[in-house]
DNA sequence: TTTGTTAGCTTAATCGTTTTCGTAACTCAA
DNA sequence: TTGAGTTACGAAAACGATTAAGCTAACAAA
């Protein structure tokens, strides 16, 4: 690989001109810094990334924790797509992402905040983790810089999606269409599940909606057989409701396949709604009435916030920015006639 | 940060020892040995990755490309179960993954290659993407490590999905289902696609199963839209299939509409398979019958091949790992009686 | 006693950059 | 003419690790 001694040779200049020249520092002359520009680009020269990170102390590389209850992001639509939106973002800004590693089970492992100074990253980014792990909350009270998403730290930047304005409009939608008796399927108890269960209940009674304590049950986040059972407990009701709002889309299709077992159709003898806006739940029969969530936004605000927290660290400005959603009107909720 | 000079003031020994110490050499005596040890664990030591690489040229760190047609990897169900698990394996070896920059449209940005030296990646893995691209070639055939998934080069180690037995085991299955005309719309144009087209046509033959041209159809990978179209086309035929195979499960839905749009059931009137075995597939009404692809297997085993050619270069020892998938019997598939 | 061996450390060079400080040459006003 | 100020560049010290080579004391063998 070329350096810039190699370079510094050919043009007959010092080590120090070379890389002044190359980083466009002032006090170098025009004409010196187009030539050993001119030679660094023919002889193919890259900056050694190591021995500049060693220097400076920046590495240009972000660390990225996204995992899921099951052990990964990576197979969960909503954070993937976050992800990938993120990633879009840092790279355009001239960073790399790396994977924190979140594989716990091994001899010899590093935590999470000894992990990131290892790798030597300018800030991570946090998703769709468990915000209690201690090993977390360590890396989130560090001195590093830190975004996290859909979790609110003290202090901390944070780019949350809103789940209160999205099951709020996602209810007087389904009100508007005529319903009264809304069951809510509602994740695992988290900060997100708490938005979105005190938005429903709150819009339920400013509305005028009756929700019965047996409407509300918990199935956790993207599991087709707790949401299974639970809607089958709903349908067993004497009463049983005419929409039920799922944790989120995928989850919804354990609802669904409950709900066609027992010979009922969607939307005319019963309406369902999901959350998230996942790619599949607009393809498949019955488009899913959800709240589509803008990752695309959630994403690379996080990215801007986090690199902008890492290139101006004098500014702490700790901003908490909040990504409304909308309502992705599907097929899979019936206009009632309200008696 | 604490760094090997801390500690060795702290032991009174030189640098060059602690060195030695933490890195298990022979020439250091045992019971120094683990004093420092104790000393570094107590100070909280952490090697200063970027100096190490700097010396030593190894940064433990592997670049993964995994871009689809769409421009990422990452929302796509099979690419990520197969990146998940190369992450799973990669990391319990001491390698970190990272992406390599695939954002194409940036002013001064490098090429994969570039862009991999600079990093340092101690090797490269690719999947998911135009295998054409001049720059993936490029990074292809450099000198560094490369695992390619489901993309064969000469002389390059290569993990790839046994297309050819997937296709085959599938039509045989659907033969036995007692189907004699089926229809498969396949992928656009790939390594992949070709042989699962022409697996197709092998059995179909062997099997004395009739294809005719116009059972043979078009549609990119993942496009709803396009199945969609072409299986209306196939239900327009004057002697319409009993079966129609698609590129993969999510496009599937797109043909699974068309027919549902014209008021046929599936599997009573028509019956669909799909390939992959996404999640989505075995929740979804009606089950998909499918080609399960052994995502975990397949990821395990190219981060394996990977990391024993970056750490034996010596042995180049290029293999071409075949990992077969499975029949997933779903409910799309009927028995028809054979006539 | 001398020589050789070995265990256990240390010295010092090195990896490729960045950056501070110095200095030579030149300009220009007094 | 002189002193100050500017411009353009170089020398050298870091950054934190690895490692070849050298040194020393202790001990064994002759």
């Amino acid at each position: 690989m070329v350096s810039l001694k190699d370079i510094s040779k050919v043009c007959g200049v010092s080590v120090a001109t070379v890389s002044k020249a190359l980083n466009n520092h002032s006090d170098i002359g025009e004409e010196t810094k187009e030539y050993i520009k001119k030679v660094a680009k023919e002889m193919g020269y890259l900056p050694n990334l190591s021995a500049r990170a060693l220097k400076t102390n920046k590495t240009h590389g972000i660390g990225v924790l996204f995992v899921d209850e099951a052990g990964s992001g990576l197979t969960h639509d909503y954070f993937s797509s976050v992800l990938d939106s993120f990633k879009r973002t840092a790279e355009s800004r001239g960073y790399d992402i790396t994977f924190i590693n979140s594989c716990k089970n091994r001899e010899n492992r590093m935590t999470y905040l000894d992990h990131s100074r290892y790798r030597g990253f300018d800030g991570v980014a946090l998703a769709c983790i468990d915000f209690e792990d201690p090993e977390v909350v360590e890396l989130v009270q560090s001195d590093l810089p830190v975004v996290t998403v859909d979790y609110l730290f003290n202090n901390r930047n944070a780019v949350v999606s809103d789940n209160v304005s999205g099951v709020r409009d996602l209810l007087e939608y389904i009100y508007e269409m005529g319903h009264r008796k809304v069951a809510y399927i509602h994740g695992a108890p988290s900060a997100v599940t708490t938005n979105r269960l005190s938005s429903f209940y709150r819009t339920a009674e400013r509305l005028g909606i009756k929700v019965p304590d047996e409407y509300v049950m918990e199935a956790a986040y993207r599991d087709t057989a707790a949401t299974f059972t639970a809607t089958n407990c709903l349908l067993d009701l004497q009463d049983p409701p005419t929409c039920i709002l799922f944790p989120d889309d995928f989850a919804a299709f354990g609802g669904i396949n409950a709900i066609r077992e027992r010979g009922l159709r969607i939307p005319e003898d019963i309406s369902v709604a999901g959350y998230d806006g996942i790619r599949a739940a607009e393809i498949l029969e019955p488009r899913l009435t959800t709240v589509k969530q803008d990752t695309e936004l959630i994403g690379s605000m996080a990215a801007r916030k986090l690199i902008d927290l890492i290139e101006t660290p004098k500014t702490t400005l700790v901003e908490q920015v909040v990504i409304p959603g909308s309502v992705f009107e599907g097929k899979s909720v019936a206009r009632l006639e309200t008696k």
